[in-house]
DNA sequence: ATATTCAACTTGTTCAAACAAGTTTGCGTG
DNA sequence: CACGCAAACTTGTTTGAACAAGTTGAATAT
């Protein structure tokens, strides 16, 4: 459950607006009725809103009101500014997915990969390399390199799983952000053979490197998803912020 | 000039980061002496601070202070989560940005536009079809269609400079949020011939499509923008929210 | 010397209040 | 009827305060 109100005033909107109790494009109720429905102060609901407005489910309209702007989205989609790993994006999607380890290594970061990936050189890591299923269908290959100093214990039965989980109840991580860079490359003999691509159709595919640090403030991860490109798709809604 | 208080705090504290006022991994002032730095109260630090949390340039550890992880970025990008022109990005990657308009016409949405759009069936629309280069080199192929109750008197003169800086500065409307999503997807020969792409090389490339909303709650703008693989790069952090 | 405890820090959440500024409504005047 | 103005809304910014919870380091007790 929610550890703070906000949190459970937002998701509480939240669950609102996507049940479709408010019209697309109509005003949701004041923040003064949302301070009288909740029983909290102004601040407390102004923040779950701000919240929605990073979602891009509503817009906060000075003088008007809060416009509900959010539209399902028909396909499977990985949602930008969150994390998720891919189980959880597989549930949310109502999917089943399954993963198979390909490789799983501890090696040493030389110049090279101290260089591609952001770790000090010399740092020890697990080099994971699996691929993800949806429904059967070989959708994405994962590079992953962790820091085995923040991750002890990994093993390519936690890896067969999921790692996350791992992190966060077994070890009792606490993943804070992740910088991510998209891009488009092209396929890889790798690619080709367990995404079950063919060159002629698809020579590129989509690339997600990410840098992910934990709230000791340390990068523990860094990954690299190779997407099929007919499966791909990424959500993001940015906010244009006041120039000066 | 900000017209707020936390805006001109969190640009000031943003600059320093960029210019390397703290070292990365080192601990920024915390809250209490940025009060007193900044004479103003801890909530509008906070807010300033939770900016920068939202770029990526910091981490908040509880009990133990603001740790700065910003890295400079070595090439190009096109940040995710703010939204900006292309003349924009030129500018701030410094780079000569030049337009070309390939097509503009007034078209009203059939069916079939309006399904891929999102505008209502009927509306009026600009359709303008512009090549944007960077170092002379063509990058980007944009189609937009502007709603034309909301962006009235636009015309390929405009087009070909900038369209933002018409609708901010001389409409004066105010542009507020873009839904995004990124999908990869195949060449085709318009692609082809104005990206000066061979398809035995890249068949693919990167495709952003969004939906642009402005104060009234409006969407006034759709666009795809279709980006060179080679010079195609999206930057964004994400944030993990506590789960339920 | 080592272990424990506590005080002094840090950030996180919530409340209450005040003023600014934008939009709507309706009333009254011309 | 039309117009203008003011009152009653709306969200945006800022302040100040209080308590919770995590971290650190010094003082204390073993």
């Amino acid at each position: 459950m929610p550890r703070s109100k906000y949190e459970s005033i937002y998701k509480d909107l939240k669950q609102k607006i996507e049940e479709g109790e408010y019209a697309y494009q109509a005003l949701l109720p004041s923040e003064h009725q949302l301070i009288l429905s909740y029983g909290c102060s102004r601040n407390t609901v102004r923040r779950a809103l701000s919240n929605l407005v990073a979602d891009g489910y509503v817009q906060t309209l000075p003088g008007k009101g809060v416009r509900n702007i959010y539209q399902a989205v028909e396909q499977a989609s990985y949602t930008l500014g969150s994390i998720e790993s891919f189980q959880e994006s597989s549930l949310r999607n109502r999917r089943r997915g399954s993963t198979r380890v390909l490789q799983f290594m501890e090696l040493t970061a030389d110049q090279k990969i101290a260089a591609r990936t952001g770790f000090p050189e010399g740092a020890e890591l697990y080099y994971v390399q699996r691929l993800h299923y949806l429904d059967q269908k070989p959708l994405i290959i994962n590079h992953n390199y962790f820091l085995k100093s923040a991750v002890p214990g990994l093993s390519a039965d936690i890896a067969g799983k999921s790692v996350y989980d791992y992190l966060e109840n077994t070890l009792h991580m606490t993943i804070v952000n992740s910088k991510r860079t998209v891009t488009v490359e092209k396929i890889t003999q790798i690619d080709e053979k367990y995404l079950e691509l063919n060159v002629d159709d698809y020579n590129c595919l989509a690339v997600i490197t990410s840098q992910t640090y934990n709230s000791d403030g340390v990068m523990f991860e860094y990954t690299q998803s190779r997407h099929r490109p007919d499966y791909f798709r990424f959500q993001d809604n940015a906010i244009r912020r006041k120039s000066s």
